[in-house]
DNA sequence: CGATGAGTTGAAACGTCTCAATCTACGTGG
DNA sequence: CCACGTAGATTGAGACGTTTCAACTCATCG
């Protein structure tokens, strides 16, 4: 049947073009699948839903039907306080997923808010299970998927565990540059996409103790910040102030 | 096939009889699947290897080859520190999962010591995703299983970010009774296995903070603490305490 | 160009850490 | 069975870090 095969075959050249435009092509669910598998996983997939600064992804109690997958942008995800507090538990940036947490419940935990203008791709779960159950290749994907973000978790939960706010803002600043070099992005100079305030509540700190770890930061020659451009200039010194052993930066620049 | 089938029943027998004796049966990866799927999947368990307190059940490097389900015990995940400290990062309780996180890597992310004596079924997880790719429920329980870990982590996240120490303390203490009560355990009364010292690295404090907190809560009633046991006295003063609006508990008792 | 929200800075109050001493429970060996 | 050693837990006091509240600066946008 050519007509049939030639119908396919335009489908299946018009999702590949489309995914190669993204350069998170890799990053995401797509990663690892055979080509034909990876049409399949294609076809579900809704592209390039567009939020803007401050809109919501999903919030809380709402059901959940699909997983998403930040195309550009970056995300927030965060607990809503009585009183109209947030307490932030996550930021997303490109190529990474948001949702996987509400897929036992079957509806979100928490609330997911665009911290700039943001296109994101959104996967259907049913029908991503679906898919699983037929295509081994997905299934495993999946799984494989969800560890990392496991083992991610778990990576985050050592950063909290920092009992100064200095070696919380550095890890921090080294864990969000090993992300942007994965993506592909310089580990070196970033923009951050929350507020110092969103980046307190995430670390368990006041806002203005973020922003004077900041500037003491800079003044020590280990950053050069400027509001939400972050350039890193002595990759050593913000490990060692990770490690809990950098403690005044006067001291440590002197000799 | 009257011989082979006589063979069948005898061995799915054991095993339920097995599981049964478990009290975990409906908590780890066995919970809501079809029995038939469930003998299969019981067939592939080690059950009940034993660790002795301060044994490893595995550590960082090693060739991921199982997931663990803690039967009776506790176990404390953590990254080992330059200068032989550790940065905790989860405690495991009875009919908790270990591991998960090294089925990406294929590599342990962080090592994982027995906190007393403590019982362990292990899953070869190369027989479960085998297991899974045939039997749907299984693919669907794993699913399940990692997203119910990832929005516990998310849960987790909130704890540490609080930014007073009372708060963690308390927020923890919560997470641990919730914890117990979903696994059939008194959510009011409970031992804490693992030292004030590592519930500290845990919630990024010093040991003897974790100490005076606990006193501190003594005084106020909110809880009974000696060494290891702990009884929850006013579960609400702890949630409000929790939530960070309870800040120095004399003034609260006095009215 | 004024309004707004985010970020920065200062000073004082407060919380947490550090170091050191003491206490307790527990296991070991005499 | 007791004495002892040890590890964990508690307590105190002072140093230090962080928060709080407030004022101020800076960028952005209508």
């Amino acid at each position: 049947m050519p007509g049939r095969d030639a119908v396919q075959t335009v489908d299946l050249r018009a999702l590949k073009v489309a995914c190669k435009h993204c350069n998170l092509f890799q990053l995401c669910l797509l990663a690892g699948l055979a080509e034909a598998d990876l049409a399949l996983l294609e076809s579900i997939i809704e592209r390039g839903r567009l939020f803007r600064r401050g809109d919501h992804l999903f919030q809380v109690g709402e059901r959940f039907r699909v997983v998403c997958a930040v195309k550009s942008g970056s995300v927030k995800t965060y607990f809503p306080l009585d009183g109209g507090g947030e307490q932030v538990v996550g930021f997303h940036l490109p190529g990474e997923l948001l949702g996987l947490d509400a897929i036992n419940a079957e509806t979100h935990q928490c609330n997911a808010k665009a911290l700039g203008t943001t296109s994101v791709c959104e996967l259907p779960f049913d029908r991503l299970e679906g898919l699983a159950s037929v295509v081994k290749s997905v299934q495993r994907q999946m799984v494989r998927i969800m560890s990392k973000q496991i083992s991610y978790d778990q990576a985050a939960r050592a950063i909290h565990g920092k009992r100064h706010a200095e070696g919380r803002l550095a890890a921090f600043l080294l864990n969000l540059s090993t992300r942007f070099e994965q993506r592909g992005f310089s580990p070196l100079e970033f923009n951050l996409a929350m507020s110092r305030l969103d980046i307190g509540s995430y670390l368990g700190l006041a806002e203005e103790t973020v922003s004077r770890l900041f500037t003491r930061f800079q003044k020590d020659g280990v950053v050069a910040v400027q509001r939400k451009y972050v350039c890193i200039r002595d990759l050593d010194r913000l490990r060692v102030a990770a490690n809990g052993s950098y403690m005044n930066g006067a001291a440590a620049r002197s000799d």
